[in-house]
DNA sequence: TATATTTTATGTAAATACGACATAAAAAGA
DNA sequence: TCTTTTTATGTCGTATTTACATAAAATATA
């Protein structure tokens, strides 16, 4: 077939970024198997012969999380020579955004250990992960300036300091908070729910939902999200 | 080897960008074999066994144009379980940007024809690549407001009514000359070649190039071109 | 050689967006 | 009831963006 005996795999493989209110996270699970025995590494599979990539992650996501319909974007394809130590294998790599508490170890992947971590703090990855995780790290990073993604990671209904905390965490970069505030709100794409944070000991904020909808129009009629 | 008997054929595909000072211009090739004969398609070619996915699109650019040390930028996998009759073969998609009057064509690829087509009148191509065509086209809009990389499409010394022009074709929006110029001057990322254009029959206008060395320091220090 | 044509080069004023900054109100806990 | 913590909110000065018109330099033409 199309003159070429050359053996390659293909798989994908999955940077998952959680939000915890406090830390960005990623979600590894631990190698098995050889090579790499032991190491974190990305989750992933081999593509199979009748899925498509986003089948493939979308099956990826499902088997270790439970979760289907997340946010997910492809990033970068990875292919150098030596970088898998018993074959040519290029890995096609996706970021996915969930928020964390939908997430509750699926039975089916019970064999590997999975194991959210702070971004900050991966150590060193199986095959050239590290590298793959630091590429859609930096790709978060700029499409959570320019696409109202965030909301993915956080609970349906937020506080306006949940969504600054979010920024600041993911752009290490500190915002004035009413400045931050009357920039979102302006963008009108906030709907208030009506609801208020419960049972904190000081005054309780106002819950927030991503009108989805609205932000659509809005982006139809030229309006461009920026942070 | 890794438990996989699957049969994948993995290529690259290029969106060669080109600019004639009034259009933008996608070079394509008119293919000479089945599937699709006498179709136009995006040049490509399948992966070799000891190449990396640069090093493989570098080679496809040096055949076809003669060109090395082009501006290319990887943009998105494409891997649809129908996308080719033959087989199951994944493509892997960048666009490159060339100065149009560096290309000539190349005698060692003389038998497959190659043209320069107006973006806006490519017909129907080959397999998939309408769509990756598409992909790649907004891939540019967005980097060419973002990074300084719409001067890899001008000639070295040019005018500030060409690079308006360009952004223009580009973006499909109209700027104010007087506004667009104090942008760009203002960033500091243009050098005055001391030279004017020649033999134009109207006032001449300055000449200047992009200075790349006073970019990279302003982004050092935090500078982020935006037009 | 004078005149017409075309395109370059340039500044200002108004509107808008951005950045810095401080205080009262609401809840729980002591 | 007093303390602690966090929310909610507005103004003013500065910087940025937008809208807009005219003289100068070159060639082509009469």
């Amino acid at each position: 077939m199309l003159n070429n005996n050359f053996t390659y795999s293909i798989s994908v493989d999955c940077v998952i970024f959680g939000y915890d209110s406090t830390d960005l996270k990623v979600l590894l699970i631990k190698r098995g198997e050889k090579p790499f025995l032991d190491y974190w590494a990305l989750p992933g599979d081999l593509i199979h012969p009748k899925e498509s990539i986003d089948d493939s992650v979308k099956r990826v996501m499902k088997d270790l999380t439970g979760l289907s319909d997340v946010y997910m974007d492809q990033v970068k394809t990875f292919g150098d020579v030596g970088r898998h130590p018993l074959g040519r294998v290029f890995t096609i790599a996706y970021y996915s955004l969930i928020k964390i508490d939908d997430y509750t170890l699926d039975p089916s992947s019970f064999a590997k250990e999975a194991k959210w971590h702070s971004i900050n703090n991966i150590g060193e990855l199986a095959f050239d992960h590290n590298k793959v995780f630091a590429t859609c790290k930096e790709k978060l990073k700029e499409s959570v300036r320019q696409k109202p993604v965030g909301f993915e990671l956080l609970p349906e209904k937020f506080t306006l300091s949940q969504l600054q905390n979010l920024y600041e965490t993911i752009l290490q970069k500190q915002f004035d908070k009413r400045n931050f505030r009357k920039k979102i709100i302006s963008m009108k794409i906030l709907k208030d729910s009506g609801e208020m944070q419960k049972s904190v000991s000081h005054r309780p904020a106002k819950l927030f939902t991503f009108n989805q909808s609205n932000y659509q129009n809005l982006k139809d009629t030229g309006f461009n999200f920026e942070i």
